[in-house]
DNA sequence: CAACTTAGTGTCCACCCGTACACCGAATAT
DNA sequence: ATATTCGGTGTACGGGTGGACACTAAGTTG
């Protein structure tokens, strides 16, 4: 039926894969060129124009991986836990796996965040700002903290994501020193539990 | 008596400064070139080779600058307050002056802790580890938090840390718009009072 | 005052960049 | 079967880049 779009579809995410290798390879997404993107693509520099007008549209379309990618992550968080403290500990070790395994699209989101283009860096505030009305949602449903007002979850969740998100710039560097990721790891646990702490104890004052 | 390196100091803190309003323009500092920053301090492009050996170097001299910067912003938070609200109030308030003031020495904060060269993040990694061992210190002093170890005040300093440096990206992003700054002002003000109430209740387990 | 040092200049080169353009050949539509 | 669409190719150009080199002029030193 479609051998065109099909064919079309693959190269497509072939020059988005080689994007991301690029980025995971240690370049910075804002220094990666076309014509790099379409070598390591194994398609010639002017193809790219048949599927991106430039580098920033391609990265708006890393953005759109990373949602999935962080939808993944919120879904495979969501085996209820008895207390808070496992719930930290299973979704740490989650979010770690993620980190691994998706290693490329994180060091792009890291990055992006605030080194992007003003489009991307909005991108990626927007898909945290999901991801944490995401959480947000989990925790009422648990009933987590019944104290508190859907907008002070809000104000919580953030905190969880900010403290997220900065340690995968972290944690994303340990890759090679399993040792001192694990120190990193075990600082991120001891953060969310005084984060959680915290939210028990708040008080609308 | 030295009118020589008085000219050679003068023209460094030109490219120094030259790089950092390149930055703070809109510029991701891996993306600025010699040339740019030659251009914009006045002089040659070839005359930069005489004080730095590439952008690299002149970045990890921007560090420094940040360094001082980050302890003056320590400084001035060290007019002791009454009670924990207060202290967090007027730190926010102090950071978000230091912020305004210093813009764009922040930009590449953010920028380089993620997106920078390994040598880069690594150096700004460390100034804020050092940022955060100031604020243990200060913790300590003032005994916010009697039933702590030291260990256990490093790891809330280092949230703070993180939550603060997170911020800034949005931050210095709402620097044009004064009532969602203020929303995210506010919101930072209340994560960190999550923070000093988790602290307060953690017990070593 | 003479010799030396050195910050900044001017020129030049090989390289990579984005992108315009004409082109091809196979998948699709008629 | 023929015409059309379109993803990928190859060539070409102007412009920016890092950096080598020889130079100059002013500051320093002895």
């Amino acid at each position: 039926m479609s051998t065109r779009k099909e064919k079309k579809a693959l190269t497509r995410s072939a020059l988005i894969n080689a994007a991301l290798q690029l980025v995971e390879e240690g370049g910075n997404f804002a220094t990666i060129s076309i014509r790099e993107i379409a070598k390591q693509a194994g398609i010639v520099p002017t193809a790219f124009y048949r599927h991106f007008k430039d580098t920033n549209e391609l990265g708006l379309n890393l953005v759109d991986e990373l949602s999935v990618c962080l939808r993944q992550l919120i879904r495979s968080a969501r085996e209820q836990s008895e207390n808070h403290t496992q719930l930290i500990q299973e979704s740490i070790k989650n979010f770690d796996e993620h980190l691994n395994s998706h290693r490329e699209l994180f060091v792009f989101m890291t990055q992006g965040r605030s080194g992007g283009t003003p489009p991307i860096r909005n991108a990626i505030r927007n898909e945290l700002n999901v991801f944490a009305l995401e959480i947000v949602n989990d925790l009422a449903q648990q009933q987590s903290f019944p104290t508190l007002t859907s907008a002070q979850l809000k104000m919580v969740a953030d905190l969880i994501v900010s403290t997220l998100a900065y340690s995968a710039t972290d944690l994303l560097d340990l890759h090679k020193n399993p040792v001192l990721k694990n120190e990193r790891l075990t600082l991120l646990e001891s953060q969310c539990r005084i984060i959680f702490l915290g939210a028990a104890e708040w008080k609308s004052a």
